[in-house]
DNA sequence: ATAGGTCAAGCGAGG
DNA sequence: CCTCGCTTGACCTAT
């Protein structure tokens, strides 16, 4: 009852140069103007739609869309770009893809966004790029629910859980109906952070936003849960008819026997198994390998039955 | 052509 | 105090 996706970065399409991830320094920028930033965008955004068709025919129909698809969006935005209109037309046109060939898109904005910081200007970076993911899911004509999730950690603490946690609620209400209704909150990796029953008590019954349950990061923090009841408690706080989206990877010092290798480090390929506990669940792959390492792990699963 | 240093954003853990 | 890891490595310059 799982069905499986990977993230931001096609490997197989990578090799033969197509990719969501091109970028440009500042110092480009200032050098080139922004409408190199736009050519790099609309680049970006067409084999965006490349992307998506190979996920079609490979019979994938989860996938998370990479943040860096606009270069400085999250700063600038990307309207005023030279090639604003050639940029709109092709996430449209990724929008028809996705809606015809049934693929669900979430993204993922980095571990800067941190809605609980005692520093303004970083909520103020958070609170754009956040909306800069809703935006772009607007274009795509992507629900505004958390079938199309925009999914954060808390991911910092400030020595005081409980009162990062109230930051954390008045700013949510900052942000606007798009990201709101998208969003979705994921369990940390550290001991010191939010675990899932933090999320509960803390996020979910103050806002009502779903948590992704992550199997790895629960590891490192699984405030008193077993991995069940974890799982468990994350999918109980989505809403009816939409499927839980969870997170699995597996360590890299394990995989590599390297004691060197941090702990929280990912692995190039999984082995498994994943345990659903009998629900059904769209499970991401957080690998190195990504799409390489979904296909290997779908084969394997398959040669079992 | 490729390797290695550098780069836009925040935090905490580990050495 | 520096580096790594996370979201998600890619750019750029020097060899």
């Amino acid at each position: 009852m799982i069905n499986l996706g990977y993230p931001c970065i096609n490997l197989s399409l990578k090799s033969k140069g197509i990719s969501t991830n091109r970028t440009i320094r500042l110092a480009g920028v200032k050098k080139h103007g922004e409408e190199a930033i736009g050519q790099i965008a609309l680049c970006n955004v067409m084999d965006l739609y490349k992307i998506l068709e190979w996920n079609r025919d490979n019979g994938i129909t989860l996938f998370r869309l990479s943040s860096d698809i606009i270069p400085w969006g999250n700063k600038l935005g990307f309207r005023h770009l030279p090639q604003a209109s050639d940029i709109i037309y092709w996430f449209e046109l990724c929008g028809k893809l996705i809606k015809e060939s049934n693929q669900r898109i979430t993204t993922h904005p980095g571990p800067f966004n941190l809605l609980a910081s005692p520093k303004e200007d970083v909520i103020r970076n958070t609170i754009a790029d956040l909306e800069m993911h809703s935006e772009i899911f607007d274009l795509m004509n992507l629900s505004r629910t958390p079938y199309n999730k925009i999914n954060i950690h808390v991911g910092a603490s400030y020595g005081d859980k409980i009162s990062a946690a109230k930051t954390w609620v008045t700013n949510f209400k900052r942000l606007s109906e798009g990201v709101r209704s998208r969003l979705t909150i994921e369990n940390d990796d550290k001991a010191s952070m939010f675990s899932v029953v933090d999320l509960h008590e803390m996020i979910h019954t103050e806002v009502g936003i779903p948590i992704v349950f992550d199997y790895h990061h629960h590891q490192f923090q699984t405030g008193g849960l077993s991995e069940e009841e974890a799982l468990k408690l994350a999918v109980s706080t989505w809403p009816e008819g939409i499927v839980p989206t969870v997170h699995y990877s597996e360590s890299k010092r394990l995989h590599e026997n390297d004691m060197k290798v941090r702990a929280q480090a990912h692995s190039d390929f999984i082995n498994g198994p994943i345990n659903s506990y009998g629900l059904r669940l769209d499970v991401m792959l957080e690998t190195k390998q990504k799409d390489l390492a979904l296909l290997k792990f779908r084969k394997k699963l398959n040669e079992s039955l």
